[in-house]
DNA sequence: TTTGTTTGTTAAGGTGCGTAACATAATAAG
DNA sequence: CTTATTATGTTACGCACCTTAACAAACAAA
């Protein structure tokens, strides 16, 4: 393993610069032809002739056909050899465990969903033991023609942190209760919110975008920032922990810890729905889908209490803005990607911060894993070829 | 100008990589030896040789004397010649502009500190007036041994956006109101909070640090983030701008616009004071400074007013860990450096968020001005070698 | 003065890229 | 069907930038 290690990096060592962004390039873009890897790299012909040479001999590009021009002769075009391998990306979330295999330049390979027997409000045995189950299904079925697995990545519903004197705070040990991870493949955590956020930037409304903020509202609420291009994950992981913003908060009223967390909860916003419900408004909704479905309809009752909730998460969105002035801010989550509360949203913010982008998530379930997904693979090339 | 600029650029392009890793490293570190720097920079006596022998042909480096090690020969010493040139700084602050002439490495060339007839609450005439009376000053009496004026930066009491558009809502543009730019020197503007972030980055209480939070508390209250080794600025310069934070925020409460700066500043808080000043406790307090040395004596009073107020600062702390976990905040303004407030800061601070260590800053009024100078000399030292 | 050590220079070689010229393969025009 | 034009790919060669090796210079200690 150590030996294998060691060629790994001599194999890094051996490709030239040039070699090393062409790697990059088409990791990021997907496939493309010498000519366009030429133009946007700068490189001339020669170069890229060596360049694509060295790689080939390794496995790490290979051709995958040739495209005509208007005129002259075809382009030959390349894509991610076999060599490169791939990742495992799993979203160790409270309702399912999704899992997507893939290569590194994204091609899906496999991919499947295992629901869990109940809702798990945090992180502990039964999720672990989905995650080993399913890292180890995955591991049985692997193909020869997938390359090797280069990262393993898992995206937990707890605050992460690399610090290993930190990490018994956090819960994300608990992982690790039923589930041994594979030797000698990087193991990568990461915050589920985070993941999410990250999906909105390769995958959703915050498309390529450098900066901006993700919020995810749903049971609970948590935000996953983006500021120069770089996920912001704080000194404790905590980044994002805006259920910790001081609530309530005012002349003669003291902040309580998590006070917000448990204010805009879903299952506070029930409790106060239930209580504010008239009597001749018929039943009560029972969860939130029924309130926005009423809400949706016109309800009274059911609007103003979407209503009141929106002007909350208007609140804490200016928090956001106060703080790091995002400029785009995305909703997520179950309650939080509603249409219904965006105009409401986009009034408070408006009415308390500076001007700032609202935008509803267009991603469903599938945004935890894409993300876990991205940094699998990131971590993977960054091994192979480098920053 | 133009063909001045364009030989500039060419002069910067006929530099070797090493040449100019060489110079900014006697930027970044100051003057050094040869087997100093080397070692740092992982260079060959030869290519450090031929680098040296570029940057002195163009003025760049100088040789300032010559060390002897324990034994062997004699190292030479090197630093920025005159021909890397110098940046003015300039605070145009509330009550005070202060200038700092100083080389690329900080050697400082000339300072002045310009008392303003009155405090000054924004951005105005009278501020413009001061810089461009400082600037022509300055660009007076300089010196051949100065070199060339490579960049000229003012911190400044308002959001700065470099986006033209946006400019006019911030106010930053009544600096040009009595003060016209010179031709040809990079102008650089920068919010005063952020400048003295970044100088507690440079030079007090954050050296070296990569994340931390700095928080203002005077007559107004702002916040200057520094998270992965950058300022973060936000999309409309409003980033740190916690004034905006909601507030009063709570069930049934609903957050005013700005309603956290009325509520936290200097004015507010002595109001507060005054109103619930007891009857046998002697005269209240005129001004903060009265308040804190009281506090600092042990009167019960103004001990009650403080510790109220160091609760509300700790909840403005929360909510910045809330968002981004810096680990590490600094407070800093007339009110914020105060050693009395320190504890009962963290107290709050424990109760409601993540470990997070609070500092006061050591740094006196001329943090502001350090921090722009820095701003300038970095800018100056890219133009010249790149990043 | 000699010896060993560190610094600086000169000479020679290698790597990684570029340009120039040529070979190849396609379309368009006659 | 041949020829002209154009884009792609390869080969030959040169340049820029760095390295190692060897040598020269300058110092302290023996």
């Amino acid at each position: 393993m150590e030996q294998k290690q060691l060629s790994e990096a001599d194999i890094r060592a051996a490709f030239t610069s040039s070699a090393r962004s062409v790697f990059r390039t088409l990791f990021q873009s997907g496939p493309a032809t010498r000519p366009q890897l030429g133009s946007t790299l700068g490189l001339s012909r020669p170069t890229l002739s060596s360049s694509i040479a060295e790689l080939f001999a390794a496995g790490y590009v290979e051709k995958i056909g040739e495209v005509q021009g208007p005129l002259g002769r075809k382009a030959a075009m390349y894509r991610l050899g076999a060599g490169a391998g791939h990742v495992i990306a799993i979203d160790a979330g409270s309702t399912h465990v999704r899992t997507r295999v893939t290569t590194l330049d994204r091609r899906l390979l496999h991919h499947r969903v295992y629901r869990l027997s109940s809702n798990q409000r945090h992180l502990g045995a039964e999720i672990s033991h989905a995650v080993a189950e399913e890292v180890e299904a995955t591991l049985a079925l692997t193909e020869p023609g997938w390359g090797k697995l280069r990262a393993l990545g898992i995206a937990l519903p707890s605050r992460v942190v690399a610090d290993n004197a930190a990490r018994a705070a956090t819960g994300q040990e608990n992982l690790f209760s039923h589930f041994t991870p594979p030797d000698g493949v990087p193991l990568l955590l990461e915050n589920n919110v985070n993941c999410a956020a990250l999906a909105e930037q390769s995958h959703g409304v915050a498309q390529g975008l450098n900066d901006f903020a993700y919020i995810q509202i749903g049971l609970k609420i948590g935000m996953g920032l983006v500021l120069g291009g770089r996920l912001i994950r704080g000194r404790s992981g905590a980044a994002g922990e805006i259920g910790h913003l001081p609530f309530p908060w005012g002349p003669g009223l003291r902040p309580q810890n998590a006070g917000l967390e448990d204010y805009v909860g879903a299952e506070a916003l029930m409790q106060r729905t239930r209580a504010a419900w008239p009597q001749d408004a018929g039943a009560a909704p029972a969860d939130t889908a029924a309130l926005f479905a009423l809400a949706g309809e016109g309800h009274a009752a059911a609007l103003a209490q979407v209503k009141r909730h929106a002007e909350d998460i208007g609140a804490i969105v200016s928090a956001c803005v106060g703080v790091v002035d995002p400029g785009i801010v995305v909703l997520g989550g179950g309650i939080g990607d509603n249409a219904i509360m965006l105009p409401y949203v986009r009034e408070t913010v408006d009415r308390l911060s500076y001007p700032t982008e609202i935008h509803a998530s267009s991603l469903g379930a599938d945004a935890t894993v894409l993300g876990i997904e991205k940094i699998a693979a990131d971590h993977a090339c960054e091994l192979l070829v480098g920053k």
